[in-house]
DNA sequence: TTGAAAGCGCTAACAG
DNA sequence: CTGTTAGCGCTTTCAA
């Protein structure tokens, strides 16, 4: 009865219904676990790299997408932050025996993550949210290079000649994609791609001001960030460097995040489906499981380019 | 052997050892569960009041916070995302009957929160961050009102005259002790509490734009604001206004997130240890399961005064 | 110090 | 359609 199993009567039914209620029976999860071999359990993971960036809205808007999804289903959602590397061996058998999970949803890995290649050895169902590390996995993501190419082209229809950049990690898909987008769109227009131009960054708000205050000497008049975090410190060094935005430097973000519309001139950017991207991250991962998709799957969600005031209007031809 | 247990003989130890590592074995924790009748995980629960809120870097922080606690203890974490209201009952049984967990961090409650309530009729174990709503409650905090009222004296010590404040939603505790702090430095400098100088707010920067705007027109020459969020909102809004900060309006934040840095100038705002209070509740919350410590516990951490940019020198005497 | 056995609360299979 | 039973993998107790 507890089970909605179609064979029985509906008196049985709504006797065992009374007796549940006035009782306040619950089936013990742990019983039922051992039986089943199913917890209804997704874990989330968060690498180690990704800590330093974790006050990112990014993340919690992520959150927000997986766990209204999670709980649409009935699952629960486990949640694990990577902790220092060393301890990625103790941290993969923790999540993966001790964990209770059926899934697990990865949202930030770096090339060659340790997790990723024993998951995939083990066989343990996983969705990434990121670029296919192998031909196994499972993954959603957008399509970062697309987009990157969206935002430069932008810049380049609008006369801009020394676009820079300020890539995040290079260890990161989501940072290589950005900036593989960037070379092509400036290639694609005939221009050449100056190493010069490109810095590094980490997506904080300080490595964008740094990188900023680099490529500035350097008299870029434009400059693609690989996230807003980025975009607001290179603003903020723009302007202490007494220029103006957009009419001395232009500059693009990623992602969309609130503080786009709160910093002055509000930031044009390319807006990604953050909660949708958790989402989809957690229906395909659940799908996978109750047999209703096939491995390897990979959903690729739309980008959108959000133009405010950091980019001005047309203004000069080359 | 698995459990340490102390009346096995060296050499059998030394043999399980071998067989467990040859094999790959781990204990299966829903069979270990069924019978010790601990999970040893614990609940993260953030309400839905919170969720709109939920970008800001305060709740990643707290996570890591917890996180790292959780870690250490072998301990798993569970998070629970308040959805909408009236899917609170269905959200507390989910929590507490499928959750698996031992016991419960609520991270933000509103007042009378139906699943406080629940917990302490339940006499199921948590660990509210806030303030104590009832005797049994165990709780982890700062003094807001004590911090509230340290801001508020030093924007009197520089000699501010009309000080007003952007408050929070008025059914947390965070924001009526930090509202009840202003009060107190005011009366206690022999000042009137002028009610149109308190205005509302949400946390969020656009409340804090919003309400700036409002003060504004009443004339403060400074304001103490609930978080930074608001206070990053308010300075947008003097700017917007072309007046200047701390010349003309001094302005006050709370939590001294990394935004507190970003902004131009950098916010002088209260301190509050984030990621310990995380580590804490999740701490307390293990040792009252095991035995450890006994309820009802109140942790209260300090919080410290941190002088920046948007408050002046001192200038004018009364 | 070790081995054997009971039982945690459930699901699934099968007999009535 | 309903009632009974075996067994999931562990911990705990008790006997050897």
């Amino acid at each position: 009865v507890i089970n909605n199993q179609p064979n029985v009567s509906e008196a049985t039914r709504q006797k065992v219904v009374d007796v549940v209620k006035r009782e306040g029976y619950f089936p013990n999860p742990a019983a039922r676990i051992l039986v089943t071999q199913r917890t209804q359990v997704l874990g989330l993971v968060i690498s180690q790299f990704a800590t330093e960036v974790f006050a990112d809205p990014y993340f919690p808007t992520l959150f927000q997408g997986i766990s209204r999804t999670v709980n649409r289903h009935d699952y629960a959602l486990m949640l694990w932050l990577g902790e220092s590397l060393e301890e990625e061996d103790r941290f993969y058998d923790r999540i993966r025996h001790i964990g209770l999970i059926d899934g697990i949803i990865v949202a930030s890995a770096v090339d060659d993550d340790l997790l990723i290649d024993r998951l995939t050895k083990d066989n343990f169902p996983f969705v990434l949210i990121g670029l296919p590390p192998n031909d196994e996995a499972n993954t959603v993501d957008v399509d970062n290079i697309h987009a990157a190419r969206v935002a430069v082209e932008h810049l380049i229809s609008l006369g801009y000649q020394r676009i820079g950049t300020i890539a995040g990690k290079r260890n990161l898909s989501h940072s290589r994609c950005r900036l593989d987008g960037y070379c092509e769109a400036l290639r694609a227009a005939g221009r050449s791609v100056e190493t010069d131009l490109i810095v590094d960054g980490n997506f904080l708000e300080s490595s964008g001001y740094a990188g900023m205050t680099t490529l500035l000497q350097r008299e870029v008049d434009a400059v693609f960030c690989a996230n807003d975090g980025m975009a607001a410190g290179a603003l903020r060094a723009v302007h202490e460097h007494g220029l103006r935005v957009p009419d001395d430097v232009a500059i693009v973000g990623f992602d969309d995040l609130p503080l786009a519309t709160m910093v002055e001139p509000p930031l044009t950017t390319i807006r990604q489906p953050i909660q949708k991207l958790g989402g989809m991250a957690a229906e395909v991962l659940i799908n996978l499981l109750e047999g209703k998709l096939s491995a390897p799957y990979r959903a690729v969600l739309p980008t959108e380019l959000v133009i405010r005031g950091t980019c001005g209007a047309v203004r000069r031809t080359a």
